[in-house]
DNA sequence: CACGTCCG
DNA sequence: AGCATGAA
DNA sequence: TTCATGCTATCGGACGTG
């Protein structure tokens, strides 16, 4: 439980209790107590070993026991009830741009709003500008918000899945019968944001290493080529496995994109069996298309016609 | 223009 | 809720 | 040291509303 994951908790609070309509000061001092927590050079856990956590500015007794709570089982007593005292949906509605808690009370209490849908639905009907301090541009805002959020969620920003697939790899390449794990995916092609992360295994006694390998995921299953699961930071992951013989054309294969496999397949149709990409490519005809360029838009016509661009590397700063 | 609300 | 201050 | 009391609580900018 990092520092920041503490902090949230208490800004979480913070929310619930403006959300139910309460002390508004208490609230604040929950939300002090979150920012004070977030830019801590120190670990909170060791602070309160060492029982230095009162001397932190926003950090009485009271909150250091709440603190103390978290640490032990994620929550304390005045979340949980606040949490049960407010319909689920609600903390997603809050997430729209534009509505924080104020708002977010007022959809609730005054049109019954309790969720994503049924804003939509408000928004829709025409009915939040019956509100008093509710106009038009707010409610055209709400919806356009709204769906942003929505094409975003089930959405992991790339930094996130790459370092949580990057933890889980330093884990799962020590494993025994594990030859090699890499990133694959649309993770290996450093999109933006990607809806899952993807491992590909080399392995050349596959007994047994499916149970290792699921013993590192959050509810695992057994899957077509593979497993999937979830990673600790809650990335769903699918983990693809592979003999070492045709790792090459496996990763190639679930790197991707499907636009690109396409494109060099027709021209040569499907790869055979490779070690490396580097072999594939060769076989194929092309030079070796980076991963960030396997989107489909022309880089196998490029590739071919020795027309690929040259990508910045950190080897460019000076 | 004054006020409330959200955000960072 | 935190914090400062003063009393028991 | 503990307990009781009273005072305080981030902030500036942007935007929409009436």
């Amino acid at each position: 439980m990092s520092n920041d994951d503490i902090a949230s908790v208490l800004q979480e609070t913070a929310d619930l209790l403006e959300l139910t309509g309460g002390n508004e000061y208490r609230a604040r001092a929950f939300s002090r107590a979150a920012r004070s927590l977030s830019g801590l050079d120190d670990a909170v856990a060791d602070r309160l070993e060492a029982g230095t956590l009162v001397d932190i500015n926003g950090i009485g007794d009271a909150m250091a026991d709440h603190v103390a709570d978290i640490l032990h089982g994620g929550s304390f007593e005045l979340r949980d009830e606040l949490h049960s005292a407010v319909p689920p949906g609600l903390m997603d509605v809050m997430q729209v741009q534009g509505l924080g808690t104020k708002r977010t009370r007022r959809l609730w209490t005054e049109l019954d709003v309790t969720s994503l849908d049924e804003l939509e639905q408000a928004a829709e009907e025409d009915r939040i500008t019956t509100l008093d301090g509710f106009g038009p541009k707010t409610q055209q805002n709400i919806l356009d918000n709204l769906r942003q959020l929505r094409r975003y969620e089930s959405k992991w920003r790339l930094a996130d899945a790459w370092a949580a697939t990057q933890s889980f790899l330093d884990r799962v390449q020590s494993l025994e019968g594990v030859d090699r794990a890499a990133i694959t995916g649309a993770l290996r092609r450093q999109r933006a944001t990607v809806e899952q992360a993807e491992v590909l295994v080399a392995t050349s006694k596959p007994e047994g290493v499916h149970d290792r390998l699921a013993s590192h995921l959050d509810d695992p299953s057994q899957t077509d080529a593979g497993l999937a699961g979830h990673l600790a930071e809650g990335v769903p992951v699918q983990v693809h496995v592979a003999a070492p013989n045709r790792f090459g054309t496996a990763w190639w294969r679930t790197t991707g994109s499907s636009e690109h496999c396409t494109a060099v397949e027709d021209r040569e149709g499907a790869p055979g069996d490779h070690k490396t990409e580097a072999a594939l490519y060769r076989a194929v005809g092309l030079p070796v298309v980076p991963p960030v360029l396997r989107e489909g838009q022309g880089e196998v016509e490029a590739g071919a016609a020795d027309q690929l661009p040259s990508l910045l590397s950190t080897d460019d700063l000076d």
